[in-house]
DNA sequence: GAGCACTGC
């Protein structure tokens, strides 16, 4: 059994103290049926309005059979479709039966589905939300000593499974959603399947999820039974191109024009890949149907994808527009990402237009790189797509690709995640969980090969694992971090340079995106605004400026909004920079300073960012073109980098792949720091360009002169105590941002 | 001088 040595070997955990006062709340509830069993409140009156309309769900009829079913097997999987209750419900039936002292999880992909499904559940128990039900998302425990049902999101039950490998505070464990197939619930499959085996009497699981994957889920689970709940949706029909269609955007803007001109009013959402496309289907639609005149109605045609601010968001909400001159009806159109398919749900859509396509990652292992690509969707995307039309009447949905093309062509599910990631990071987490064989874990979908091993062989450059693969006790700090274990690197070893601070503001701003804004019709005004918080060695360092200046000036929106600065980035950062520095604290890290007027203070922050980036680093060739160090790939500095000189060594954050191999968030570095700070990488015997490896013979040679003439080499404090008292030259600390005229 | 679907710890 995997053992966490950091904690020692009896972790205590929080039991639910409820068996005494249910004996009290039971005696109590026989004399008086209207007595909460958890509470021991009298019920108030909406408690038994919402009874009525709960019994009226699908779900409701299943409970016999769900108690029956969780008799005879320790798995079992649910499937029902939207509407059928399954979510609020279940939970519900199996407190009564399943709640010996331990309590009940039920985890969801999305943190406003825990919120709200809790909140509605807490409603319907008729108990304080925070009390009996809560929930438990990042940044947000609502839960006390008395909660019995736990909605969390996936990635939150990961968390609590490092510290309870057992998972021993639960006796139900329900994954929802599990056809989403998110890295987390891929993760949890294997993990449950383990715990089940060592707690085959007091744990029980349920994995709910929408149709198509039940079969596939049942296997996995050595053939658990079926629980099918009929959902509560109407027919929608389905409509085919007769021809494959030239361009999708086109055809779904003339689709939309002509369903608006000769269908029945309802309102219509229209799948796209991206915020481009969105915003140029709403121009066109808008204006098409101006030209037509008074003779179709008037419509309000609204974008919507998750970089939106929020204000936006909201307008798909607001009703359709009033009827017109000549009292014909008006129409809302929603134009959206895939945001739509899972996360938003629009009431009142009665027309969907899918053309087929959405953007998916895709990673490529020998490359290392993730990037987004727009692909055809899958027969469940397609179908999840139709049944947003659905919702409150019956509904039409317009697929733009023939039936054949459905038939052969889409593939029956979209690839789960977990075979299109990066997985480092995942790696990292199931070593921690004590799973050390991955090549034989039971992954539902087992991941390529070389996918695993370049997980496996970064955690190990980046000291996470030994040479057998095991983990260190360096990775196991690692581990506490939700971060990429790249960054978690970065802030451990923070305190060897002496800027834990910067770096975990560094750090807390690369997690979180789109920290400059830059709207299409202000971009000079932008860019304008965005040069005061330069600095010439790069973007990591320009984070750092934004942010000192943010605090500054209070954290004032105002500010953000008139410097092109993203607010909620800013104070998202500073939530997990919180965060991160409590997990430093516990982990003892100590904090380390530099003042910023010292000479070496930017080379402190870049090569403690070189500790953990160290594999992600270019080398300028003679040709003027950079080259990835160990892959030799051909890459450019993306242009929106703040860079506008060339340095011969950098470092980057993200490698992305559209019209050329992209580097974003670059940094000037030394090539000789790569060299120092990690000579195993960089031995020149391994590096594939010819260029790249001469300099780093050359690298090499001087360092290891220096070595012999110096053989006790100065240590970063020496170094440090050095130039603590000298001035800096090429300090350059946050420019007073002046505010932009407009 | 280009363009980032969606989540989550």
């Amino acid at each position: 059994m995997f053992v966490d040595k950091n904690l020692g070997q009896k972790q205590k955990y929080q039991k639910i103290d409820i068996s005494e006062l249910e004996q009290v709340q039971k005696k109590k509830v026989k004399q008086n049926v209207n007595i909460n069993v958890y509470t021991g409140n009298q019920y108030s009156d909406d408690y038994y309005k919402i009874l009525q309309v709960r019994k009226q769900l699908p779900a409701w009829d299943a409970k016999e059979q769900l108690f029956m079913l969780l008799e005879q097997y320790q798995v079992i999987v649910l499937q029902g479709e939207t509407g059928s209750g399954k979510t609020t419900q279940m939970p519900q039936f199996l407190l009564e039966k399943y709640c010996k002292g331990r309590g009940i999880a039920c985890t969801q992909p999305r943190r406003v589905a825990a919120m709200s499904v809790a909140k509605r559940v807490a409603e319907e128990m008729d108990v304080t939300l925070g009390e009996e039900v809560g929930y438990s998302i990042r940044f947000e425990e609502k839960t006390s000593n008395k909660t019995i049902l736990k909605y969390m999101t996936d990635g939150m039950l990961l968390r609590e499974a490092m510290h309870d490998p057992k998972l021993e505070r639960y006796s139900v464990v329900i994954l929802d959603e599990a056809h989403e197939r998110t890295l987390n619930t891929d993760i949890l499959f294997g993990l449950l399947k383990e715990v089940m085996l060592k707690r085959p009497d007091d744990l029980k699981v349920v994995i709910m999820s929408a149709t198509m994957d039940a079969e596939k889920f049942q296997k996995y689970f050595h053939n658990a039974p079926l629980l099918d709940i009929p959902g509560r949706v109407f027919p929608v029909e389905i409509f085919y191109t007769q021809k494959p269609e030239k361009s999708y955007l086109d055809a779904a803007i003339s689709t939309t024009i002509n369903i608006h001109a000769y269908e029945e009013p309802g309102d219509i959402l229209v799948f796209l890949t991206g915020e481009e496309e969105i915003e140029e289907a709403c121009k066109k639609i808008t204006s098409e149907i101006q030209k037509l005149g008074d003779d179709v109605g008037p419509v309000r045609c609204v974008p919507l994808y998750s970089t939106l601010p929020p204000n936006q968001q909201q307008k798909i909400f607001e009703s359709a527009p009033q009827p017109n001159k000549k009292g014909i009806q008006g129409r809302k159109i929603v134009v959206a990402t895939n945001i739509a398919e899972t996360s938003i749900t629009i009431d009142g859509i009665c027309y969907v237009v899918d053309p087929g396509f959405s953007k998916q990652k895709v990673y490529n292992p020998r490359l290392r790189v993730e990037s987004l690509l727009a692909s055809p969707i899958s027969k469940a995307s397609a179908q999840q797509r139709a049944g947003r039309a659905g919702r409150t009447r019956p509904g039409k949905c317009y697929r733009l690709y023939t039936e054949q093309s459905y038939n052969t062509e889409l593939i029956d599910n979209t690839y789960p995640e977990i075979l299109r990631s990066n997985l480092s990071s995942v790696v990292l987490q199931l070593k921690r969980l004590g799973i050390d064989d991955l090549v034989h874990f039971d992954f539902m979908d087992p991941p390529a090969p070389e996918t695993l091993m370049r997980a496996l062989e970064q955690l190990y450059y980046l000291g996470a694992l030994d040479e057998e693969g095991n983990l260190t006790k360096f990775g196991q700090s690692m581990s506490e971090f939700p971060l990429d274990p790249q960054l978690s690197k970065i802030l451990l070893s923070s305190k060897d340079f002496y800027v834990t601070d910067e770096i975990l503001t560094i750090v807390a701003l690369l997690s979180v995106q789109q920290v400059f804004q830059r709207p299409k019709d202000q971009q000079q005004q932008a860019d304008d605004a965005r040069y005061q918080f330069v600095h010439q060695d790069g973007d990591h360092i320009t984070f750092l400026n934004v942010f000192k200046a943010f605090k500054e000036h209070n954290e004032s929106s105002d500010w953000c909004y008139s410097n092109f600065i993203n607010y909620r980035s800013l104070k998202s950062a500073d939530k997990i920079k919180i965060q991160l520095k409590q997990i430093m604290s516990k982990l003892s890290i100590p904090s380390t300073k530099t003042d910023p007027s010292n000479a070496l203070y930017y080379t402190y922050i870049k090569k403690a960012l070189i500790s953990g980036m160290f594999m992600q680093t270019a080398h300028l060739t003679k040709n003027g073109a950079y080259m990835t160090v160990k892959d030799s790939q051909i890459v450019a500095i993306h242009p929106c980098s703040v860079l506008n000189h060339k340095p011969e060594w950098i470092l980057y954050q993200e490698f992305v792949l559209t019209s050329k191999n992209y580097l974003r968030t670059v940094t000037d570095i030394e090539g000789k720091w790569l060299y120092e700070i990690c000579p195993e990488y960089f031995n020149p015997k391994t590096i594939k360009n010819i260029e790249t490896r001469k300099e780093f013979e050359k690298i090499e040679k001087q360092v290891l002169e220096e070595q012999r003439r110096k053989p006790d080499l100065l240590t970063v404090e020496q170094i440090q105590k050095l130039h603590k008292h000298v001035k800096s030259e090429r300090t350059q600390s946050v420019s007073s941002p002046k505010t932009i005229q407009k």
